[in-house]
DNA sequence: TTTAACTTTCAAAACAATTTGAAAGTTTAT
DNA sequence: ATAAACTTTCAAATTGTTTTGAAAGTTAAA
């Protein structure tokens, strides 16, 4: 296999694997090609290389940017914008997972913390099932944001950092 | 709030948070009605407090026993099925973590070993960064991979079952 | 200030995913 | 074997999401 497909495949998993997991495929397509470019891509190159619209590229980076995935350069003398991808898989990591907390997780704990506080007849089988579900899944949720936040603010932390030695 | 506003306010937050994760919004909604309900209930039950289609209903359900969320119950002396959602919070991210990971996380691992040993000019920087970031993801896809495993078959690691604790 | 290069916006169009519902299929009791 | 109770299927309709592209907006050099 030669550069040229292997880098079409790689675009096209990427796109794939974001799609399953909510993210939309062009953001994820454009984030695989400029993973893979080892310099700044103008927009112009983007919506060529993918066969996008402008105003396509032009949401898709913004987004991108919104995630903390991607940075604007400007170069001087120039008027382009020029894109460019942060290449650090573990910063790739860390970023997704800091958005999603603030984006999902955090909304859906406020909801489930109020529904913790429905009250209700102890001997309503409805009530007590629901009340064991929403506790319960209410507790997981704090310990997985609690989690989050330690790891991504501490590398500081002996014990993260012990375990994030496992997956570098 | 009453329980009958709390239900579906819950249904209406787990179905969210399952459309923002590439789940089937409705998956998600009957998967959250089950589990708030202290017994089995028919697909007819379903459809009625939902809204939805019989044949919806039955394809969702479906869905929901091949991801090893909800059981088919079979009452002695009648024909009607029943459902029931395994309540259990950790089971259910047991279950959810050991499906994607063989629909999803697998697939894509076998597509980076195949781009991981594409070959080419190692002055090429295109050919270098390339190289570089589908190795980087590779690895890391890998060692997601290789913990998925190791807690999914052992509580009885005792690493895993002293970091479970802190979640339970 | 004008113009040209470039970026952003957003309504409409294209596309993709989900849902419906009626028909076909299955199972069990009689 | 037939009927009744129930489940499954799937083509068509609906609904939801993404993409386009042309117009409006912005910026900076002349």
């Amino acid at each position: 296999m030669q550069l040229p497909e292997a880098k079409g495949k790689f675009i096209e998993a990427w796109g794939k694997l974001g799609s399953e997991w909510g993210i939309n495929r062009t953001m994820a397509q454009v984030h695989a090609l400029l993973l893979v470019s080892p310099n700044e891509l103008t927009t112009e190159e983007i919506m060529e290389e993918l066969k996008i619209s402008r105003g396509n590229a032009n949401m898709t980076l913004r987004d991108l940017i919104s995630w903390g995935l991607v940075e604007k350069q400007h170069k001087a003398g120039e008027r382009k914008e020029y894109f460019y991808a942060d290449k650090d898989t573990w910063n790739i990591a860390r970023q997704v997972a800091k958005e999603r907390r603030k984006r999902e997780l955090d909304p859906i704990i406020k909801i489930l913390d109020e529904l913790s506080k429905v009250e209700g007849d102890s001997k309503d089988e409805a009530f007590k099932t629901f009340n064991k579900s929403v506790t319960d899944i209410n507790k997981l949720a704090k310990n997985v944001d609690k989690t989050l936040e330690t790891m991504l603010k501490a590398e500081e932390n002996w014990f993260w950092k012990s375990i994030f030695k496992m997956f570098k």
